[in-house]
RNA sequence: GGGUCGUUAGCUCAGUUGGUUAGAGCGCCACGUUGACAUCGUGGAGGUCACAAGUUCGAGUCUUGUACGACCCA
């Protein structure tokens, strides 16, 4: 495993599509990603429930995203030691697979009636048996190390039976009950909606002005505004405001309904709006939702002129209502024969172009049509408390934080939800009538075969629950629930952060915080975090439709698994979108890309130089060889872990709550990325891999303690960055010639801080040596030297340091490609200089090249600068409020600042004389 | 129509309870390939923090208004 001695073993770029597979399928048949339900109680858990796509998507972007965010947050906090479990799975999709199916068998001349329901359910079962969960193969690809051995899904016989007693339980307590009201019917699906799946898109459409005649003087007549003509067949009343002087001496009287020629009244009521069109409102029961609620507190009758295919007919109540010539007509085609009709009859008064919001089925984006029919429906106030007090308690919290808002104005203003779905594909509502006795619906938790009362046949609801009514028990159907003593449920619930997109925010994560906390008295995670969304370069959303995507696959194969994911990871503000071009893929993803060939180079010489014979460890190696090189990797080291840290965390808070100063913290994961690739290429590659090749030249105790010290770094920078980039960290974590306390990077332990009492001190020296080489090659930069060119150059250190920087001299001349000495005082003559930090300089005599004037008006503009802010500094600290008002501790640093500028100020000054002399 | 939020470098974004030289990545410019890495190295340019007024010793940060934009809801 460790048998690599020279580059030639390691390839010159890293191969994912060698690797990827090998390792993945080595972590899951170790049971790396399964979780332990027999976790002791000291051992915190950590969850993370897949939000289960559809059965039958595939994978897109947004996925890649979500799942890469996920499997980040996994990793870490297994290599942090928690028992970990992330729950994967699919939701059955109701409408979506029906819809799928309903087209195959269409290409068959067939129908799903043709079929009956049984054969077409069964039909649907073995299309899910057979192509389903192609979505789940698709994630092991991104490296998503989620416990298959647990796999969910919504219409399993264990997720069924939590779905049936989540509706007899809501049953029981009042809150599931069966309305009769205008829902959304989405006439293509041929089933009703809830609120959330009728989504408003903005349309042009007309508003039609149109006047209705009073039956017994039709000189005298009231004009309606309304932008769906076709609906007036069902027109019931007019309403005007009963506050509106302009209708008042109408109210009462009767109008004389065009076409259908039906009579029909003026009635007062204060939803009509007196602003809008002419003040007056038509009044249409059966096919609005707000002239429902008219209808009924007048009492009309409720016609219904729609079908469920959307075409006019004589549907409900509306008999003579409608025109032979229109009946069986779509509705809007009927919208321009009906206009056809009352222009014919001098009716319409005038058209306007009209902006307004309809609502469309989120599934096929069919305009929606209000219907009056009977459904069941959830009483969402009392589930709307619950999840209103965990986010106010602080048992929640939603990053990032502008979405809190959002949450509860939708909670406060919530509606019931109507679960009842006419559809064949999912979970028939567990509700039996019997139609020879009457007795009330019978709901229960096992099948009815025949009455209880009169023990005559029964028959089951013909509908099925919405798709969400089982979604939102996910966080405890999947670890056993109903069945108090799983395992599962005891040893993992609650969970702990929800990662997805704000999109579903009312569909999914606010119903499961009710359910959680209805059923289980807790919220179902303490965490909700909500991404952005992968957008292309003219910021649209990704989309079949506008063929604008980018299939994660293509980009797992050309560049590989770590490439996606580093490239999401590392450009993802929280709650920001990510920017991809699907036209590019090169420029894209070379963000991922890049980072691995440079880590992937920096393993292969870091690998070769250590060797493969086995390495002391760090804790077995005498501190005082520690070069100062050494102490200030070792420092870069814990720094680089208290950046991760401190951007990734805390998992979970302190107490039951969140307190308020944890509650924003954490989840900052390109924040993390970035610390973790600063620490790996601008310091262990940059720095101290450079300082350090001189010392690996030549056998002996400090090429040993360079190599410890080396090998310790690397394996601390590879545990850092794998749960972003987890095939690439293993293949190089695997090759260290380390001992090893686990099997693999992937259960490694996360990196800890060293306790303050091991912190070393020293580290700060090299510092000057990376302020001396950025110094010498500004000057080299500035002077035109050639790159190839040796320098001499003189460090200026102060006089009792002179011996301990000899060594690091040395080193700051091969990174700089100069003679470098120590001396304790400054030489004369021509030369271009820079001060660096605390006292130290660099001369760099540059024999003949030096433009003593060029060099002066260098030193002067860096004295001018200085100069304008101490100036300014100065002003502050004489400024007697300032120094009054202003925190102690800020005044006391701010005097030593303009002590310090002061200093080198002068330092500048002197140096400037020196050349003029 | 109601609500929430945003506007910081060419692009995408950080910027803690106000603290004074505003950061990162990518991109751009110059130079550099016998060097682990040109998918790279070295150096550099680039910002009136949307606009206006106010509070304060001090404002990217707080207040008010304006403009533009996004999202949620009706």
């Amino acid at each position: 495993m460790t048998g690599y001695t020279s580059l030639d073993e390691l390839p010159p770029t890293f191969d994912p599509s060698a690797t990827e597979r090998t390792w993945y399928d080595r972590w899951t048949a170790d049971g790396v990603f399964t979780a332990k339900a027999d976790r002791t109680p000291e051992r915190p858990s950590f969850v993370v429930l897949i939000p289960p796509p559809n059965v039958t998507a595939v994978l897109h972007m947004g996925h890649g995203l979500n799942n890469s965010v996920q499997d980040v947050l996994i990793r870490w906090r297994r290599m942090a030691g928690d028992e970990v479990l992330w729950m994967p799975g699919t939701d059955h999709a109701g409408i979506a697979t029906q819809n799928v199916v309903e087209k195959i068998i269409a290409r068959e001349g067939k129908t799903r009636f043709d079929l009956g329901r049984d054969a077409f359910v069964a039909r649907t079962a073995q299309f899910v048996e057979e192509t389903g969960g192609t979505i789940l193969q698709q994630l092991k690809a991104i490296g998503a190390s989620a416990d298959w051995s647990r796999t969910a899904y919504t219409l399993s016989p264990e997720l069924s039976r939590a779905v049936r007693e989540a509706f007899v339980r809501l049953h029981e307590d009042g809150l599931v009950y069966k309305g009769h009201r205008v829902i959304h019917w989405c006439p293509r699906c041929g089933t009703s909606l809830s609120d959330e799946e009728a989504e408003f898109h903005d349309t042009t459409g007309k508003l039609y002005h149109l006047r209705y005649p009073l039956a017994d003087d039709p000189s005298r007549g009231i004009t309606v505004a309304t932008t769906r003509p076709e609906t007036m067949m069902g027109d019931v009343a007019v309403a005007v405001h009963p506050e509106d002087a302009r209708y008042r001496d109408l109210v009462g009287k009767e109008l004389l309904l065009p076409i259908a020629n039906v009579r029909i009244p003026v009635i007062a009521d204060p939803y009509t709006d007196p602003e809008f069109g002419s003040g007056a409102v038509k009044i249409t029961p059966a096919h609005d939702a707000n002239d429902f609620e008219v209808g009924k507190r007048h009492k009309l009758a409720m016609p219904v002129v729609i079908d469920a295919e959307g075409n006019m007919g004589e549907v409900v109540d509306a008999d003579g209502r409608v025109p032979e010539a229109l009946r069986g007509l779509d509705r809007f085609a009927a919208r321009e024969a009906v206009v056809a009709l009352l222009q014919a009859a001098g009716v319409v008064q005038k058209i306007d172009k009209h902006e307004h919001s309809v609502r469309h089925c989120y599934r096929c984006d069919t305009v929606v049509e209000p219907r009056l029919s009977d459904q069941w429906f959830v009483r969402m106030q009392p589930l709307a408390a619950k999840a209103l007090g965990a986010l106010r308690s602080g048992e929640l919290r939603i990053l990032p934080e502008r979405w809190e808002a959002v949450y509860v104005n939708w909670l406060e203003g919530i509606r019931d939800w109507n679960i009842s779905r006419q559809l064949w594909w999912g979970h028939r509502i567990p509700v039996w009538y019997c139609d020879a006795c009457g007795v009330e619906p019978i709901v229960s938790r096992d099948d009815v075969s025949s009455c209880p009362k009169c023990g005559g046949a029964v028959r089951q609801d013909e509908d099925v629950l919405d798709t969400w009514f089982s979604s939102w028990l996910w966080p405890m159907s999947t670890l056993g629930w109903p069945n108090a003593e799983s395992r599962d449920l005891k040893a993992f619930y609650p969970s702990d952060v929800l990662v997805t997109a704000p999109e579903i925010l009312f569909f999914w994560v606010a119903r499961m915080v009710m359910a959680g906390e209805w059923f289980m008295q807790k919220s179902p995670f303490h965490t909700v975090y909500l991404h952005g969304t992968v957008r292309d370069m003219q910021h649209r959303k990704m989309s079949k439709s506008l063929g604008n995507g980018i299939d994660p696959l293509d980009v797992v194969r050309d560049y590989g698994a770590d490439a996606l994911r580093w490239t999401v990871i590392a450009g993802l503000g929280v709650g920001v979108d990510v920017m991809l071009d699907p036209d590019d893929l090169d420029k894209s993803f070379a963000p991922g890309r890049n980072f691995n060939t440079k880590l992937w180079n920096i393993g292969r010489f870091l690998l070769s130089r250590v060797g493969a014979d086995p390495v002391t460890p760090l804790s077995e190696t005498d501190v005082s060889r520690l070069t100062a090189a050494d102490r200030w990797i070792l420092d870069r080291i814990d720094q680089a872990v208290i950046d991760c840290n401190a951007a990734l965390g805390p998992a979970r808070p302190d107490l039951a709550a969140w307190s308020p100063n944890d509650r924003l913290r954490g989840l900052r994961l390109a924040e993390y990325a970035e610390a973790a690739r600063r620490f790996v290429w601008n310091e262990l590659a940059d720095w101290y891999l450079e300082s350090v090749k001189p010392r690996l030249a030549n056998p002996g105790e400090d090429r040993e303690t360079a190599r410890t010290v080396l090998a310790h770094s690397f394996d601390a920078a590879l545990r850092l960055l794998h749960p972003i980039i987890p095939f690439i960290t293993e293949e190089l974590w695997q090759r260290i010639p380390l001992p090893r306390e686990s099997a693999y990077c992937a259960n490694a332990a996360w990196p800890a801080v060293r306790e303050q009492s091991q912190r070393l001190a020293g580290g700060e020296d090299f510092e000057v040596v990376r302020a001396a080489v950025g110094a010498l090659r500004q000057i080299r930069s500035e002077y035109n030297v050639p790159p190839g060119q040796m320098v001499e150059a003189t460090l200026i250190v102060p006089a009792s340091r002179v011996d301990a920087f000899g060594a690091l001299a040395v080193i700051a001349g091969v990174m700089s490609r100069s003679t470098m000495t120590v001396s304790g005082v400054a030489p004369t003559g021509a030369a271009a200089q820079a001060l660096l930090q605390d006292g130290f300089e660099l001369v760099v005599p540059l024999a003949g090249m030096v433009d003593l004037d060029k060099e002066r008006k260098r030193l002067e503009t860096e004295a001018t600068q200085l100069h304008t802010q101490l100036v300014a500094l100065d002003g502050r600290l004489a400024n007697e409020k300032f120094t009054a008002k202003a925190p102690a501790a800020l005044v006391e640093s701010e005097r030593g600042k303009a002590e310090e500028w002061r200093s080198r100020h002068a330092q500048l000054l002197e140096r400037i004389a020196r050349l003029g002399a």
